[in-house]
DNA sequence: ATCGCTTTTTACCAATTGGTAAATATTTTC
DNA sequence: GAAAATATTTACCAATTGGTAAAAAGCGAT
């Protein structure tokens, strides 16, 4: 639990009784590797706080290819929040890349705790924010940049993940072929 | 300035006396192409809601090879909004690609709106989080598709921009050498 | 240890994209 | 309108990346 009240607390003060409602509230759960969080096609249900272990958001492409989207790890939450505040339809699937531990909250806790703690949505909208402009940050330079390139800045931006992940997930994050990422490694030793 | 009106009732209600108060801030400037709204390393003083032309943000990478980040048309905010608001330096160039037309609020006039107009901040962040999200849902397909597919989804998606804008800026916005992207308008003919 | 399954590597060749340079088209400026 | 500056197209060849297939390596279950 410090994780998440640590994490929380960056983003704005909390009296103790709040920190113990919202805390109260969040589920320790596990999923197995190549378990769904949540799913594309489904009303997200659940927001997640990462104790343990990887996500990946991944879509299909018009090819039927499968992209990886963006990579998750400790203490970030994992969901779609846009659609899960808006009770929409995902539009991506949130996969666990290894085996993981989580604190989850139901839509109903989520948004009893809005209802109840002053200053959460604040905190929420900072969290969020972040979140998207981090996504935006990683994402961009992958635009421009040869394939080499953008693997050697993803082990820089994602040192603890490259061995606990699949090449193929970073082969589709990075938006080249396995083959090509396999022949990139041992060039790059 | 109805336009703007428009556009920020979008995202909430407010009264005759806030849109005036609003409205009231704002002063009509024009800019010419190649004239620069905010610089990289400096901090951004306004904000700006276009009324006529065309944006881009762009920074150089590593290469000092010159990155269009992405666009802006008509009836958006122009802004660094996350320096703005931090009074921090910003990272990339708003460039304007056309002449252009724009509302701009000072610093201080906007500062001014937030703390006097009750709900401001919220269409604020709201508007702001639309945008980031427009961001990201524009540039991830980007990455993961060949240089024709990411053409054709770009005159998709800006069907009014491609016969405004230097050829040369959409290249760099896709990734590719502006010879590359001739090539490929080349044999889509 | 062995089998079956998945992941990663390697190899071959085809297709795409980049680098450089020059030619053509278009726009700006006087 | 002509000259200058800028933008776009074309061409050539090199480098990178993709497609397909097969081999090797890693891993889990029995």
């Amino acid at each position: 639990m410090k994780e998440l009240v640590d994490y929380i607390l960056q983003f704005g003060d909390l009296n103790k009784h709040q920190i113990d409602f919202i805390t109260g509230k969040a589920t320790m759960i596990e999923l197995q590797k190549g378990a769904y969080f949540s799913e594309a096609g489904k009303i997200p249900t659940q927001v997640g706080f990462i104790l343990e272990g990887v996500f990946r958001f991944c879509y299909y492409n018009n090819k039927g290819e499968e992209i990886t989207h963006f990579f998750l790890d400790e203490n970030n939450f994992v969901t779609d929040y846009q659609k899960f505040e808006a009770n929409a339809v995902a539009s991506e699937y949130a996969q666990a890349v290894t085996d993981t531990k989580l604190l989850v909250f139901s839509k109903k806790d989520w948004d009893e705790i809005l209802n109840t703690v002053i200053g959460w949505d604040k905190i929420v909208a900072k969290i969020y924010k972040k979140c998207l402009i981090e996504t935006i940050e990683r994402r961009s330079p992958l635009v421009s940049e040869d394939a080499t390139t953008r693997y050697l800045s993803f082990i820089e931006k994602f040192p603890n993940l490259v061995n606990r992940i699949p090449l193929s997930y970073v082969a589709s994050y990075l938006g080249i072929t396995q083959q090509s990422l396999s022949r990139i490694r041992k060039n790059i030793r």
